[in-house]
DNA sequence: CCCTGCGCTTTTTTT
DNA sequence: AAGCGCAGGG
């Protein structure tokens, strides 16, 4: 089965027990190590049932089973491997031992949506104005914290700059919050599976115990909380296979922590290692880029690929004024490519246009319209970020969990319905005095007397009407169900009131649409459809499935995507536009003294994509909030071409720039500023 | 309680 | 350029 694998390759598929650590680098057929092994365990007569497979994503996970699939050919039974990412595996995890750590068997997860407001209260409640310390800030930190297993406590005590302190503070509140809707948020999924294998250790064995065989992709990006997890899962059997690229490492921002392939040796010590160096995808050209470049990097398994496709166009570094001219040409570029003769036509489908932040596409989608060249945009504004989106969902939410309050108090009053600010505030006070869900005391204000007899009806009302489609539930397909409650509460007469035009209730009444069609084709695959299937499925894939979707409707089509996103593609021909000092490397990066290796990666990812043609692209300025502002070249860019001095130069002109703009944007931040009225009643605290 | 309009801030990547 | 929060009038 294996004859087509290199001896390094074949010798990952056939180490079949005992810890193995593959260094897999970029287009070394990583993939199909993974694929091969797994039909290779299945052969060994290992039950597919008992091999488990972690990813990265949901869609390198659906990819992986379908490619096991095909190569399993007539062995395919009924039983499958299980092929998940950590979070949807730690779901399930939770799901069935929920009632053991105090929390509802379904419970609401909260996305990045629902985080952010959550924490938006949290820094109210504490009375800290998020200039001091925006959401988003304390999320992160929020984030590694809860990645190194800091509950609150001990955030507070080991805080010790201002941020820190008053992060801590806000992360206690942010806790309780979840913790009273019963929800988790990502980290919690891990957290909390983490928690439940420490303090159950019978738990513990028992889901270990389901698996003999564990597979790691991407381990380079692995968080405390996920190694933790993986060895608590695999200590037992100790059949572990971790495959990943420490030169691929680009999440450290969200706790990746490199060291746990770094050191794998350390705790798996009879660990085979094998390294895969070939590369199958880039041509000679690119590839000695790539090499050049991350040979930069210090502090990393020294490894060289070495091109297996010879030769190949040299890459080129093209400038342009700014960033219409640069999304202009590249567009016109792909359109003669497109049209030209056979032997040198491409599909659109064949390109890809990678940058680093989520605001570079704009141009480039603008010119791919214009030329009537079909693309996709993936991540970037997520469907699921939208208002419109976020409303409906938070109705379905609150139609499945009765403690979510987060989204509660999203649709109380969305449409608009009577019930103010004052009213919730005191039905808050309310929830807060009796200590229990705001839900629970809706049916209790139509007796109170602080509320007005005309508010107690509205919110009676509103109760009622939750009531009834929740009632409607089990015995109503969904789709029907929910499109009815969005013609009940008049959600397009709601869009009309606020929209803009005409045109603009369309586009988002077409959102609303997609939802109840996203509805409808879950419950078209799944056996069991329920609300809570729905709710988790879309919070764990996320904008995944509408990806998906996308993919289908336009198979032709350019990619566009960031570089994060582009990890673990391929594309015949690759664009890296606006490779500047400041988006890349990220000026965010080079202020908050973080290495920049990371962005070096990240260019690295970026350049090792591209099998025939890349070309990198940089301008001379920017339009930023309406201003033009000039631009460096990207150091990187010197850095592959071995210009070391010019990219010195470049670096530095770089940090001078990034750390000009911060203090710039510090001393607007001291100017005295029109004094601002606090509010008087803030969110009642919650004990 | 609802709506409008003004003024202020905004700098990354995402399971 | 755009989105958010807030003040003030209906």
């Amino acid at each position: 089965m294996a004859a087509d694998l290199n001896p390094a390759q074949r010798e990952a598929v056939n180490t079949l027990s005992g810890p193995l650590l593959v260094l897999a680098g970029a287009g070394s057929g990583k993939t199909r190590v993974i694929t091969y092994r797994i039909a290779e365990l299945i052969r060994h007569r290992i039950r597919p049932e008992r091999i488990l497979a972690v990813t990265f994503t949901n869609k390198a996970a659906r990819e992986m089973k379908e490619r096991a699939m095909v190569l399993l050919g007539k062995r395919r039974r009924k039983a499958t491997p299980e092929i998940s990412t950590f979070h949807a595996l730690c779901v399930r995890v939770l799901r069935r031992h929920a009632q053991r750590l105090g929390y509802p068997e379904r419970f609401p997860i909260y996305d990045r949506g629902d985080q952010e407001s959550v924490a938006r209260s949290a820094l109210r409640e504490i009375r800290v104005s998020s200039e001091k310390l925006r959401p988003g800030d304390l999320l992160s930190q929020i984030s590694a914290w809860k990645s190194h297993s800091v509950l609150p406590e001990a955030a507070g005590e080991s805080a010790t700059t201002d941020k820190q302190i008053l992060s801590a503070l806000a992360y206690a509140k942010y806790r309780t919050a979840l913790r009273a809707s019963g929800a988790m948020d990502f980290d919690d999924l891990l957290l909390l599976t983490e928690q439940l294998f420490t303090e159950h250790p019978a738990v513990r064995q028992q889901e270990a115990g389901r698996f003999d065989h564990l597979l790691i992709d991407e381990y380079q990006d692995t968080n405390g909380l996920q190694y933790r997890i993986v060895r608590a899962l695999a200590e037992g059997h100790r059949n572990l296979c971790v495959v990943g690229d420490d030169d691929q490492s680009i999440y450290g921002w969200r706790g990746a922590e490199v060291e746990h392939i770094l050191n794998f040796k350390n705790d798996w010590p009879e660990a085979t290692v094998v390294r895969l160096e070939a590369n199958y995808r880039s041509r000679e050209a690119i590839l000695n880029l790539a090499n050049v470049l991350i040979a930069h990097n210090s502090a990393r398994h020294d490894k060289v690929l070495r091109p297996y496709r010879k030769g190949g166009e040299p890459p080129r570094f093209v400038r342009f004024e700014d960033e219409n001219a640069e999304a202009t040409a590249v567009v016109r570029e792909i359109h003669q490519r497109v049209n030209a003769p056979p032997p040198d036509r491409a599909g659109p489908q064949d390109f890809a246009i990678l940058f680093r932040t989520n605001e570079q596409p704009r141009a480039f989608e603008m010119e791919l319209r214009r030329a009537n060249i079909p693309y996709v945009l993936v991540g970037g504004q997520s469907f699921y970020d939208r208002k419109e989106v976020r409303d409906i969902m938070a109705y379905l939410k609150v139609l499945a969990h009765p403690g979510d309050e987060v989204s509660l108090l999203r649709i109380i009053n969305t449409p608009s319905r009577g019930i103010g600010s004052s009213t919730i505030q005191t039905l808050l006070g309310h929830a807060v005095d009796r200590g229990e869900p705001l839900w629970n005391v809706l049916d209790e204000a139509a007796r109170h007397g602080d509320i007005s007899a005309a508010a107690r009806q509205r919110v009676e009302a509103f109760r009622q009407m939750i009531r009834r489609y929740r009632e409607r539930l089990t015995h109503m397909p969904l789709v029907d169900l929910v499109s009815d409650l969005i013609q009940e509460i008049d959600y397009k007469g709601e869009l009309e009131r606020l929209a803009s035009s005409p045109a603009d209730v369309d586009v988002k009444f077409a959102a609303v649409e997609e939802v109840v069609n996203a509805i409808g084709s879950y419950a078209a695959r799944t056996e069991e459809p329920t609300l809570f299937g729905f709710l988790e499925e879309t919070a764990l894939a996320g904008r995944e499935d509408l990806k998906d979707d996308n993919e289908k409707k336009q198979p032709n089509a350019v990619t566009l995507m960031t570089l994060h996103s582009a990890k673990g593609l391929e594309f015949p021909h690759v664009y890296m536009v606006g490779m500047e000092e400041g988006l890349l490397p990220h000026s965010r990066s080079l202020i908050e003294n973080r290495s920049i290796d990371e962005e070096r990666r990240l260019c690295y990812v970026g350049v090792t994509r591209a099998r025939d043609t890349l070309t990198l692209t940089f301008c001379k300025g920017r339009m930023k909030w309406g201003k033009l502002r000039p631009s460096i070249p990207s150091r990187f860019l010197m850095e592959m071409r071995g210009e070391t001095d010019r990219a010195q130069r470049a670096a530095q002109a770089g940090h001078q720039a990034a750390l000009a703009a911060a203090a710039a944007r510090e001393k607007a931040a001291k100017k005295p500023k029109k004094a601002k009225k606090r509010r008087s009643g803030t969110t009642p605290r919650r004990r």
